[in-house]
RNA sequence: GGGGGGAUUCCCGAGUGGCCAAAGGGAGCAGACUGUAAAUCUGUUGCGGAACGCUUCGGAGGUUCGAAUCCUCCUCCCCCCA
């Protein structure tokens, strides 16, 4: 997927590789020139991105934003990612119709760690600056942020949608919450951003960027915006807070079995959005689809499997199709099932009360709920139903114990 | 500062002395059907091995045989006026 280098593309041809997947490019014209100054000059654009890290894992949501930046990392431009680590003590009120939790500086560290380590998996290290907005936003006085403030107003900031939702709603909005969007502004003055990148919902803290940079005699930056990603239920947007994710450090089992578990309907933004897959073969799985020539489990597993190709590799990637298919498709026990151990003094001669089992080989919390799934039907063990919540049980080693579709467990009798 | 409204289980939300482990919806889990998708139907969702008991309705006290519900204080939120 290697890119020519900026001076092999023209300004044409580097201006539609970007523009491909992006929701909007604001404005477009001065990106074109942008990019044909960088040309001339061999001097390349400063792509910025910020990130809070309010969220310890990358997921295929974000790898979106990344994988552009990556982009004009091919074409020889530099990123500047900036680590939010002192406007994560603010909390972006952005897409959120509730007052974010704020951070202890202890969190926000971790977090920032797990982030840098996991960007490298997307973005070339020596194309990439890393800074924290910490840095400057925090050494400024009180009268540098009046002063800042002063430049925008309050009508401009209760504009945007996430404050007139929750005035409308009667929900509580914080007064640092509209200071976000001026930090992350600022952020790019800083920086001296030629192009910031996000997903949608960024439109107006990366606009207000424009308005800051100029108001300190900058020229404005480019927004880019990309699409955000549905996640798992196909619904809202994928998240870390909403569970609704695939991080891209997961095991290729929970990749390949997550990504088999989105609706039909946002598979063809998953192709799009979340694999490396030319435009031309998407299209042609969109033909197929729509003609009804093409499978949608077909099509789902083939996403799965570049998905999981992407962030693991081939290898990978085929045994978990095999897998799938095998446990699902022909109902075959998993080949590899973790044990589950139960403690010879839960035992009595040799024998354990069902829910009981299920509780301490960790397949139920309580023993209500293990009874609850005995009744409904969903435990086997060998295969064979367990119907009655009361009875105890005879195991041994080696048992298989299933519970629902996907919880398996090797038996293993202890002392 | 003054006046009014509010906080209920994972989320939303009903409940204004016992019939309340608490309606309804969402979400989750499970079963059927399937393509481990969606949709649909059914069951289930505080804890303890039954009876029954225990813990839970923002927090702390109190009234009462009995409190999510009444009283006092506290914390937090929303609206109006200034």
């Amino acid at each position: 997927m290697r890119q020519k280098a900026v001076k092999e593309l023209t300004v044409e041809e580097q201006f539609e590789l970007i523009k491909r997947g992006t929701v909007e490019v604001v404005p477009e014209e001065e990106l074109k020139q942008k990019l044909a100054k960088a040309k001339k000059e061999g001097i390349p654009l400063r792509i910025k991105l910020g990130i809070d890290p309010t969220a310890p894992d990358i997921h295929l949501g974000f790898a979106v934003v990344l994988r552009k930046l990556r982009q004009f990392q091919d074409m020889g431009h530099e990123v500047v990612l900036i680590v939010g680590d002192f406007t994560a003590g603010i909390g972006d009120p952005s897409g959120r119709s509730e007052t974010r939790p704020v951070l202890s500086a202890e969190q926000i560290r971790a977090n920032a760690e797990t982030f840098t380590s996991q960007f490298w998996l997307i973005l070339d290290r020596s194309k990439t600056t890393l800074t924290f907005n910490g840095d400057w936003l925090g050494k400024m006085t009180f009268y540098d942020v009046i002063k800042e403030t002063s430049r925008v107003t309050v009508a401009r900031v209760l504009e945007r949608d996430d404050f007139q939702k929750r005035l409308a709603e009667g929900r509580p909005i914080g007064l640092h919450e509209l200071m976000y969007p001026i930090a992350q502004a600022l952020d790019s003055v800083e920086v001296r951003a030629d192009v910031e990148i996000g997903g949608t919902d960024q439109r107006f803290n990366i606009m207000m960027g424009r308005d800051l940079q100029e108001a300190h005699g900058q020229e404005a930056q480019v927004g880019l915006f990309m699409p955000l990603l549905p996640g798992l239920d196909g619904v809202q947007k994928m998240s870390k807070s909403l569970g609704n994710y695939i991080g891209i450090t997961e095991p290729p089992k929970n990749m390949f079995g997550k990504a088999m578990s989105i609706p039909d309907e946002v598979m063809l933004q998953y192709f799009e959005l979340a694999t490396n897959l030319p435009k031309e073969e998407v299209d042609q799985i969109k033909k197929g689809l729509e003609e009804g020539t093409l499978h949608p489990m077909d099509a789902k597993k083939r996403l799965a499997y570049e998905i999981t190709r992407l962030y693991h590799d081939e290898e990978a990637a085929k045994r978990e199709k095999e897998e799938f298919e095998r446990v699902f498709s022909q109902r075959e026990l998993p080949s590899d099932i973790p044990d589950a151990v139960v403690p010879g003094s839960e035992l009595s001669d040799g024998k354990i009360w069902a829910p009981k089992l299920l509780v301490v080989t960790g397949m139920a919390k309580s023993n209500r709920e293990a009874k609850g799934l005995i009744e409904q039907g969903a435990v086997t063990i060998d295969g064979e139903r367990v119907a009655d919540p009361n009875s105890d049980i005879e195991v041994q080693t080696g048992q298989i114990l299933k519970v629902g579709k996907l919880r398996f467990g090797r038996l293993v009798l202890g002392e």
